[in-house]
RNA sequence: CGCGGGGUGGAGCAGCCUGGUAGCUCGCAAGGCUCAUAACCUUGAGGUCAUGCGUUCAAAUCGCAUCCCCGCAA
């Protein structure tokens, strides 16, 4: 088959790779346009134009998708199948009515739950203890359309949003040469979406990443997992923002009626903080303008001590 | 030229504004105490204060330039 790819984020890499490897032809890869980065805001391409690039396939990069330009453009390829993995525009009925077989979309979580861009940070930051891979028939409305294929993926306690997206990257390529295999024989039925389970999952914001030292470190430990690599968690200590990356739960501490954000313990044995139920440890974090650090490291360094409140300016 | 913070023994920081013997916590080495310890005491090694130029009698400290790192913003 003939294959035109869009995607934009390093999750559509591995599917990328599996298709350049496979019997099938990608006649084109459609990314998002370079944009302005990084601290002097010079020009990048997306991770994946990375990968087009190093296999040598056509790279297209439109502003709007759906432009007239960019219709000619896609139909004058003439493909049999669109697969589509976070790729960042919504493309138009017009758009994917192009391909003559279908457009497909591989979706990072377990449909209709967690339609929307940021499915992995919301699954671990809500405390999921699974998600998956959907592999959908794309229509115009945002990750609606009907199922193709679906493959569970367990979250382990230890998952952040990082490690699930790899975990989850590996399985969504896995399935996608299963659904190619599918496809090209017509073997597959397409299952619709039970609308009274859909769950949003919206893209980052800055604000998902500070911590409400009121709510309990359950929720917070999530919280800490789920936002990274970006906005990460963070809090203020004196002023300056204190991101932290890597905590744990404990249930109880020995110490008199803590307020929310009051550090309890801040010496060798770790940094302890109080939320609104239970207590955080935190192992890994980063007071701005310094580096990433264990707590032992920021403790040596850092005027820490018991009673000091995080969170507040 | 988007805004801001930082580069000081092996680690993390203070000192810089108000130039004049380089300091703290930790680690490391040796010794001591202890049934014992991420415990405690003693002693010790280890630094071109990112780099270059400049100002000065004198620069970690003031000025200019360069390199590297980080936060914000996207």
């Amino acid at each position: 088959m003939k294959i035109i790819f869009f995607g934009s984020s390093h999750f559509a890499v591995l599917s990328l790779q599996a298709l350049i490897e496979s019997k099938h032809e990608v006649a084109c890869v459609v990314t998002q346009p370079d944009k302005q980065k990084g601290r002097h805001l010079h020009f990048t391409g997306t991770d994946l134009k990375d990968t087009a690039l190093q296999a040598k396939l056509k790279i297209f990069q439109p502003e709007d998708i759906n432009s007239k330009e960019s219709l000619k453009f896609l139909k004058n390829l003439e493909a049999d199948l669109f697969v589509i993995i976070a790729y960042g525009q919504i493309l138009s009925q017009e758009v994917l009515d192009i391909p003559k077989i279908m457009p497909i979309n591989i979706h990072a979580s377990l449909l209709p739950r967690y339609r929307g861009a940021a499915p992995i940070n919301w699954a671990i930051i809500n405390g999921e203890k699974k998600s998956g891979i959907t592999i959908i028939y794309v229509t115009p409305k945002l990750d609606s359309g009907p199922v193709i294929l679906q493959e569970e993926v367990k979250i382990e306690d230890k998952d952040t949003a990082v490690s699930l997206e790899e975990k989850l990257s590996r399985s969504g390529a896995r399935l996608l040469e299963q659904a190619l295999v599918k496809i090209d024989n017509r073997d597959y039925r397409l299952i619709d979406q039970d609308e009274a389970k859909v769950i949003f999952a919206p893209k980052m914001k800055k604000e998902v990443g500070l911590i409400d030292w009121n709510a309990s470190a359950a929720d917070i430990h999530n919280q800490i997992r789920g936002v990274l690599p970006w906005p990460g968690a963070f809090t203020g200590l004196r002023g300056k923002i204190l991101k932290i990356f890597q905590a744990e739960i404990l249930s109880i501490f020995p110490n008199h009626r803590p307020v929310p954000g009051e550090v309890v313990r801040a010496d060798k044995a770790g940094i302890v903080a109080a939320c609104g139920r239970g207590f955080l440890k935190i192992n890994e974090l980063q007071l701005e303008a310094g580096k990433r650090m264990s707590a032992q490291n920021f403790i040596i360094g850092h005027k820490l001590f018991p009673g000091d409140i995080l969170g507040k300016k």
